[in-house]
DNA sequence: TGGCGCATTGCACACGTGTGCATTGGCTAA
DNA sequence: TTAGCCAATGCACACGTGTGCAATGCGCCA
């Protein structure tokens, strides 16, 4: 589309003049037909009480039946505001992401903001070509909604001087605030859980080795072993790739330890469903034979045979808090906002005491 | 936010004078530093052959180094063009919608357009919102992915002149193409498989009824009857809200009647999973008692117990070929797009054959 | 009656970019 | 040598909106 080493992404070949434009009536076609300034028009559209209350109906009445709409390209241009948030997703079409993405659009809503998406699926070259259209496009704030952040990414968005929410994610920096889910806490209850049904050989089922949830979760999930005074199995932890996918290989290979676990617990609730068909595939019954717990709370996870235990993040409403996180920003908030989410353990029915005692 | 009767949408009280704005380096001022008209360096950016190679060169080397980025708003401004295209659904939440976004968003950038995503939440007040607010911004083109339309609310679209793309849905208008899925023979082949399989009594589960997808599986289901001699019976049809809780209660309906089905087709896969756990809380099992057909194959359908025989609808293509229709528009052509894309039956276990004769 | 204050409106500039047209300067051909 | 052409650049305006400041006009009070 562009050449090399260009500063603007330009579409060209467009839009030829074949259809007419028609283009739509500006401030100054209102004032016109008013027979006022067309600032007089800008001001009575705004409400501005140094026009005359009956000049600002006259004119609302004009600007309404002309079908008059602001133009917000030339409005940001003067005012240095956008009204606009860039988020960023690894993936919309994962639930988790579509939750969270769902709770920020309806505050941006709320408060007369619009949301440019944009999918980085986690390669680098797009995240820079985000980054530079998010630029361009002059956003007020960015939310980033990614289970794995590129390491230079958060730096390049910090250059650009606008603020940054991340979620499930933290960087250090002046500009990246942060919302997340309270993941040791969570995972730690999450697994004494499965000890209080009577489990000792317990599994965790890991997201890729490195990433922060990933990191943390497998903390709870350790420090839930020493507090009961269980020895540590390197053996009884795999790591996935947060999706069903890998969560099945992973699972495979705790299924075929000389001794198998009794219960896994998983990164995700993505995770349990692979880890669930391959326990399946083997013959087993969940939770007879074995125990799953999952994290997130999908919608579906409910409708799940069996459905799921898993730990609930309340995704549209961590949405919500990364949009209003920005919006007190916005506001002159200087502080930085790091938002801790306590998680809640929804006991269902993937999870029971273990067969047999080992 | 705004008074009553506004023609713009403005927040006020952000962005106090504490943050130095640090206003981003224009095309003036790299003018300044490079010692040349302004207009000079616009044309460089482009890489306008009237520049001398030499000065490209030079001045490209400046703005990079100056990290300048070109204003859209600016841009967009003068070429009457916003290099934006708004993106409607009813609930972003929802996998299919997810799904076809996330194909949507891809040929975009590719295409170096941005998208604003907005959520209608079928309230008519708020899709009354976001075309407005698509107005402002001067989309260039509208893709709507929403089971329910309002019924006045593509003629409200429509006024803004802008292209707009349905999918799954359509509309008589100059400006209204779509991108469907070819519902009826898809639904008719699922129907057909069931009898294949020897099933006689077989339920349609729906979605709100007078939804034009749900009218046209409907329809195909009603036909594969009629070719096979069988005696519709009204009794076996009954509707959701294309939810599993909807689902759930219709399934419930179906299978309290005296003479229960032994198949149950389901509007899409969501009634499905709603479908699915009724019949399982009455325990019965699936499909040795009553077989189970979704619609879509979500991305999760290959994971459910057991997995789902479903029809496929390419959601991800779906989305590509509704922003590829417009840009098809954008590049001139004018007749009017209507794209059938065909279903595709995945068989998988939660249909058999039915249990007993009857 | 004149001065003052206030309410209302208009003028003019700014925001950052694109583009038609004029200008400049160097080179070539007659 | 000079006219003419072409390549390269600058000038000026336009896009639509917001806003500080000036201007206008009216009413009130001394």
């Amino acid at each position: 589309m562009r050449q090399p080493g260009s500063f603007g992404t330009l579409v060209t070949d467009r839009r030829p003049s074949s259809s007419i434009p028609a283009k739509p009536a500006s401030i100054k076609d209102i004032a016109r037909i008013a027979g006022v300034a067309h600032s007089t028009v800008s001001r009575a559209l705004r409400n501005s009480p140094v026009v005359s209350r009956e000049t600002v109906e006259r004119i609302q009445r004009i600007a309404g039946e002309a079908g008059y709409r602001t133009s917000a390209a030339a409005r940001s241009l003067v005012t240095r505001r956008s009204d606009t948030i860039g988020v960023v997703v690894t993936n919309i079409a994962d639930p988790f992401v579509a939750g969270v993405v769902s709770g920020i659009e309806e505050t941006a809503d709320r408060h007369g903001l619009s949301v440019f998406l944009a999918n980085s699926n986690a390669e680098p070259e797009r995240e820079l070509r985000v980054a530079r259209k998010f630029e361009e496009r002059r956003v007020d704030g960015i939310i980033v909604t990614a289970s794995r952040v590129g390491d230079q990414y958060v730096p390049l968005l910090t250059h650009m001087q606008v603020p940054i929410v991340l979620l499930n994610n933290q960087h250090p920096s002046q500009f990246a605030h942060s919302v997340m889910i309270a993941n040791t806490q969570a995972s730690l209850d999450a697994t004494r859980y499965l000890m209080a049904l009577g489990h000792r050989r317990i599994a965790y089922l890991g997201d890729r080795q490195g990433y922060q949830s990933d990191t943390e979760r497998y903390a709870g999930y350790r420090s839930a072993l020493k507090e009961a005074g269980l020895r540590f199995e390197p053996r009884l932890v795999a790591h996935g790739d947060g999706k069903p996918e890998g969560a099945e290989k992973a699972a495979a290979e705790l299924l075929a330890l000389p001794q198998p676990p009794t219960a896994i617990f998983c990164y995700n609730d993505m995770s349990a469903l692979g880890a669930m068909r391959q326990i399946r595939s083997r013959g087993l019954a969940i939770p007879a034979d074995i125990s799953v717990v999952g994290f997130d709370d999908l919608y579906i996870s409910q409708y799940l045979n069996p459905p799921l235990t898993t730990v609930r993040q309340p995704m549209r409403q961590m949405g919500n808090l990364a949009m209003e996180t920005l919006l007190q920003i916005f506001a002159g908030c200087g502080l930085r906002h790091d938002i801790k989410v306590p998680g809640e353990l929804i006991v269902r029915a993937s999870a029971a005491p273990p067969k047999e005692k080992q």
